[in-house]
RNA sequence: GGGCCCGUAGAAGAGUCUGGUUGUCUUCGUCUCCCUGUCACGGAGAAGAUCGUGGGUUCAAAUCCCAUCGGGCCCGCCA
């Protein structure tokens, strides 16, 4: 049996015989002549099926549809001057075929497979998202994705960092935004908590001693979804050992600069402008400025906002962590902090303090955080205070990271990209969910898949849980 | 939790505001026939609709009202 060979490959065949395989992307018959175009993952071929074959070949190819999965042999050829075709990568070649074989028969899809897709209603592409991710756009996007991730798990790794998986199953952190919860089956009652971001993992690898850490983590917040945000979304996760600020925005201007061109062949300057929170806010009223519109131009503007305030004033007067309370302080305002009574504190003096917290903001789209981390416990404990954590509240929400800390934590910081976003604003995308394989939709129903759906009574059961009897 | 918008043959849209023959039309797709150089081929013909669902108003509802389901965008929320 002859060996199947991809499309792409088949300008090296020329004047040979090879087999292909793939879906039928369009059937053109003039009677006579008819023209099959197959396509595979690699790409289009323009197969011809002339009246001289056998008639059971004939018939055979009069009989096919589109999206018919089938296998064709015949010799590659140089097409004749005037047939080729300029728009597609094949299209100086054609295949004289001599044989076709039907392997799957197709129902006609139920929207159309060229074009774009962006006039078809998304509910009905991401019932069939199988079919959607047959059109070329949604292709591209998935592979350029994984040749992004590629390229920045090579970039890392040869920078000395070691990629490290941590749990999905973990602990509830009372922080930030409500978690997806998991039922233990052993421990009744008791919940385990999806990850909304590997922030503590990370810091304890660190005192680990694993000094630059990477993962590509899967995360899960339980909050309402928008054209940018999903339940559950892909990160870049980075962090390092003694390094400061700097050392941070030197890496990713390298990582970013070198991705865009050699994966989305995009040139761009480094090192990025910075720009300080209460600039961006004066002169931009945001914390993340599309600099597009100063330069006037369309380009991939990068930017930093640094110097974060380390807090912020909540509705109710008390006092938050911008971005957490790991958070570093710049070094002059720790000094200002330490000399704070907390006795008898000036709120306005706190909440000047800045912070060694940086985002990565591309076309006014925040695309990174992060920050070099406190690792201090008298300014831990301080910092704690003033966001009127009780002692015993730390201990049960931190207490596991604090004891880490008492057994020689080195100086450390980092970054974490949503992978997805970033994608999506690169590829210039109006939704999150043109960049992932199976997305849910915004009320968080997945894709082809009917989840969330009821469950057995026994699996319940097994859980120690029980419905109200007016929800079942 | 709140606001705005959308749901009409297989797909996309017009029709709804201002109710009126049997749901009319456009493009694409589907099916049949014709066609030897097309490439989203072309030509001729045909089929295809519970106007998301339920209820109400009316002599009469795709059209007006209420409810409900599904989808999209935004505010809140997302350290």
């Amino acid at each position: 049996m002859m060996k199947r060979t991809k499309i792409k490959e088949a300008p090296k065949h020329i004047g040979e015989k090879i087999k292909v395989a793939g879906w039928i992307n369009s059937c053109r018959s003039h009677g006579k002549i008819i023209f099959i175009d197959i396509r595979d993952e690699s790409g289009v071929l323009q197969t011809v099926f002339l009246s001289s074959l056998k008639t059971e070949v004939v018939e055979k190819a009069k009989l096919v549809r589109d999206e018919w999965v089938v296998e064709i042999e015949g010799e590659i050829n140089k097409r004749p001057g005037a047939a080729k075709n300029k728009d597609i990568s094949t299209g100086e070649i054609e295949m004289a075929a001599e044989s076709i074989n039907i392997l799957s028969e197709a129902k006609t899809p139920p929207f159309p497979i060229n074009g774009d897709g962006y006039d078809i209603k998304e509910e009905k592409r991401l019932e069939y998202r199988y079919l959607d991710l047959r059109r070329k756009r949604m292709k591209d996007n998935i592979i350029i994705r994984q040749q992004a991730s590629s390229f920045i798990r090579n970039y890392l790794i040869e920078k000395g960092f070691i990629e490290i998986e941590t749990p999905i199953l973990t602990k509830s952190t009372p922080e930030g935004a409500r978690d997806f919860l998991v039922p233990s089956r052993i421990h009744k009652g008791e919940f385990y908590a999806l990850p909304q971001s590997p922030q503590q993992y990370k810091q304890l690898l660190m005192v680990a001693g694993f000094e630059k850490y990477f993962q590509f983590p899967h995360v899960f917040r339980d909050e309402d979804l928008r054209a940018d945000r999903l339940f559950e979304h892909t990160q870049l996760d980075i962090e390092m050992s003694f390094i400061e600020e700097e050392d941070v925005f030197e890496l990713i201007e390298g990582m970013m600069s070198n991705l865009m061109e050699k994966v989305f062949n995009r040139k761009i300057k480094i090192p990025f402008p910075r720009i300080s929170y209460d600039e961006a806010i004066g002169k931009y009223k945001t914390d993340k400025p599309d600099l597009r519109k100063d330069k006037n131009s369309d380009e991939l503007a990068f930017s930093w906002t640094v110097d974060f305030p380390m807090f912020e004033i909540l509705q109710d007067g008390s006092l938050d962590a911008v971005h957490h309370p790991f958070t570093s302080l710049k070094d002059d305002d720790i000094k200002i902090f330490e000399k704070i009574d907390l006795k008898n504190f000036d709120k306005e003096k706190l909440l000047k303090l800045k912070a060694k917290q940086y985002d990565l903001v591309l076309n006014g789209v925040e695309i990174m955080g992060g920050s070099i981390r406190t690792h201090k416990s008298e300014i831990l404990k301080k910092t704690f205070e003033v966001m009127g954590h009780s002692p015993e509240g730390v201990e049960k929400r931190f207490g596991h990271i604090l004891e880490a800390f008492k057994f020689g934590v080195p100086p450390h910081g980092g970054i974490a990209a949503g992978f997805d976003r970033l994608l999506q604003t690169v590829l210039k995308e109006k939704s999150i969910r043109e960049t992932v394989a199976f997305p849910t939709t915004t009320s968080g129903n997945t894709a082809v898949m009917d989840a969330p759906s009821f469950v057995d009574e026994n699996q319940l059961k097994e859980l120690g849980l029980k419905l109200r009897k007016e929800e079942q």
